[in-house]
DNA sequence: AATTTTACGGACTGACTGGTCCATATTTGG
DNA sequence: CCAAATATGGACCAGTCAGTCCGTAAAATT
């Protein structure tokens, strides 16, 4: 009972046992919660949005999620994971130039102009929601940690540093998709930064 | 009565006539609106947060700017404004690397943590509302139009991608901040960033 | 088959949402 | 001083918000 954590994972996890089980995937529920959030915003998502796309009566949406923020936090979570795996994959499969794949990626050449979720919020959210910022926090680090892994290790200072810078490009550039700039041409930008930069 | 724009702020300029004048500032309820919609988001902002913050009663509110969507609007554009206006007073003032000073003044030393007004705007809403994202696209472009022009005007397009890029570094630092990271950690980032790319 | 345990559908709640309206107050123009 | 015009305060509105509750359904355990 000390671990809280544990408990509560434990409890949204029950693999089987007495009583009536699920009728939905509780995977696919959270998903579909995901892309509501992503599209709308926390503020502007509402009970009926989520319901709806996820396809549950409020009943089971409480039992399984506990309430809107909750479930919020989850599907950040969920969303980081899934980003951050993404993100490694993308930078193994190009091993040539590891650091222009990933800051294409990120710029949302797959994420589209919804943009990243976790920046969104970040945006949103985090001035007045530690646990928000918290998260970004980490995602943040670990695709700088990505980026770093990627680059000299002679010198680990320097290295962090043009990681983040490398970084912060390709999250700026979501701010311009989002206000209409085309993906060509951002690509373009990003392409002739990266070639200005020292590896 | 071609002009919307001009009639709008000509009668919301009254200047007098008959009628009971106005006991408030009309500049300056717009300047609290707008710290509170910087402060909690539009959405998270309600009528009670803008009116309690403007010291006025609805009908004045409704009255004076219509409604939360166009008082937003107007804000939008007044903060535009004045950050262009600043972001010009800077460049100005660093002769010997506008660049710099202005990547440093966009990363938030100035706004502090609760980022750019714009940005975060365009996080929030852009997807779902094109007029913040017109605004936004125009701020964006101006912002780049600074940069461009104290760059090296031979080669005009690789000006502008540069321009896109330092802009986009410095926007991108927003969400470090906004994650916890220190504003120390991303002044040094950015300035490392500065050395290293080309004038 | 009975009991226990969980899930489900949907009605319901009080609080709050953005927005409207009206009676009253204060000004200018005649 | 009177009429027209504008501003203000606050009551009021229908709709929506996140969240609760209860009667019923369906599974496992005994």
């Amino acid at each position: 009972m000390t671990d809280t954590a544990a408990q509560v994972s434990a409890k949204e996890t029950r693999p089987s046992g007495p009583g009536r089980p699920r009728e939905f995937d509780e995977g696919a529920a959270l998903e579909a919660a995901l892309q509501v959030f992503w599209s709308k915003g926390y503020e502007a998502t509402s009970l009926d949005d989520l319901t709806k796309a996820m396809g549950l009566s409020r009943s089971s949406f409480y039992g399984a999620f506990g309430g809107k923020q909750q479930l919020f936090i989850r599907a950040l979570e969920s969303y980081s994971r899934s980003c951050l795996d993404d993100l490694r994959a993308i930078a193994a499969d190009a091993p040539e130039d590891p650091v222009a794949a990933m800051m294409l990626a990120l710029s949302g050449e797959v994420s589209g102009p919804r943009g990243c979720l976790l920046i969104n919020c970040l945006a949103e959210l985090a001035p007045n929601d530690s646990k928000v910022a918290e998260i970004g926090r980490r995602h943040l680090e670990t695709i700088e940690d990505v980026f770093a892994k990627t680059l000299d290790a002679e010198d680990p200072e320097a290295a962090r540093d043009k990681a983040s810078a490398y970084a912060s490009l390709a999250i700026g550039t979501l701010a311009l998709r989002k206000a209409g700039v085309s993906p060509d041409r951002i690509t373009k930008t990003l392409k002739q930064a990266r070639s200005v930069l020292s590896p």
